[in-house]
DNA sequence: ACATCTCGTTAGCATTTGCTTACCGTAAGT
DNA sequence: ACTTACGGTAAGCAAATGCTAACGAGATGT
């Protein structure tokens, strides 16, 4: 149930700039706002949400935080989508082959 | 650059569930507003963004609106996911051996 | 022709959400 | 001790978002 925590996380267009930033390996709060266009209050707030969703994990180093993304919740939402592909192609052939076979259609 | 309105669609809760009941099959408009919570207008709004997002696709049935789960915009998604998760892993690994590794530390 | 069923669209409203400005605690440098 | 750098948090606000109720258009059946 923690993809939903990951789709709603990175549906924000800003968010999903400061996860992608961090792409290119841990980074701090400030050296990631200092590269988009919000303040860095920002940027913290969105680190927070992307860390309750399990996206990114983050390490004290002197005083900075330095956040780096976290496998797990990109783990999950992967593997959620990856089974819904893997359905849906299957009915969509179905589909194409047979035109709504698959309804339930009350008068055919 | 179509997983960023995939993403911003499948964030929402009821929207979710309304792609997710495609998933048996296609489906009506009305036959899916039945087992959700919401009216059915709500519901037809929500195919409607599901629909420009090339998550889903439509097909007139008679009188009524048959919905299907289209492969195209969640091909995109996944594709975009799983290069991700890719790097990532990737990059955690290095991470957890030498921390910090690959960070941009103005002052090691 | 009339009534019914199906669905999309609009207007309006309540809630959520992302941002900024301020403030405060902590760590390092002098 | 004082100052400077870094970052989390709270308050407040403007914009986006999802919902319902009401209406209109097209197909189906009698």
């Amino acid at each position: 149930m923690t993809y939903a925590k990951a789709l709603q996380c990175l549906s924000d267009p800003t968010r999903r700039q400061v996860f992608e930033r961090l792409r290119a390996g841990p980074q701090s709060v400030g050296a990631l706002a200092r590269g988009l266009p919000v303040s860095r209050p920002a940027v913290s707030q969105h680190l927070k949400v992307l860390k309750t969703a399990g996206l990114v994990s983050d390490r004290a180093e002197g005083a900075r935080r330095v956040y780096y993304i976290d496998p797990d919740g990109l783990g999950e939402l992967r593997q959620w989508v990856d089974r819904f592909w893997s359905d849906s192609l299957r009915s969509f052939k179905n589909e194409v082959a047979a035109p709504g076979a698959a309804a339930a259609r009350k008068k055919p």
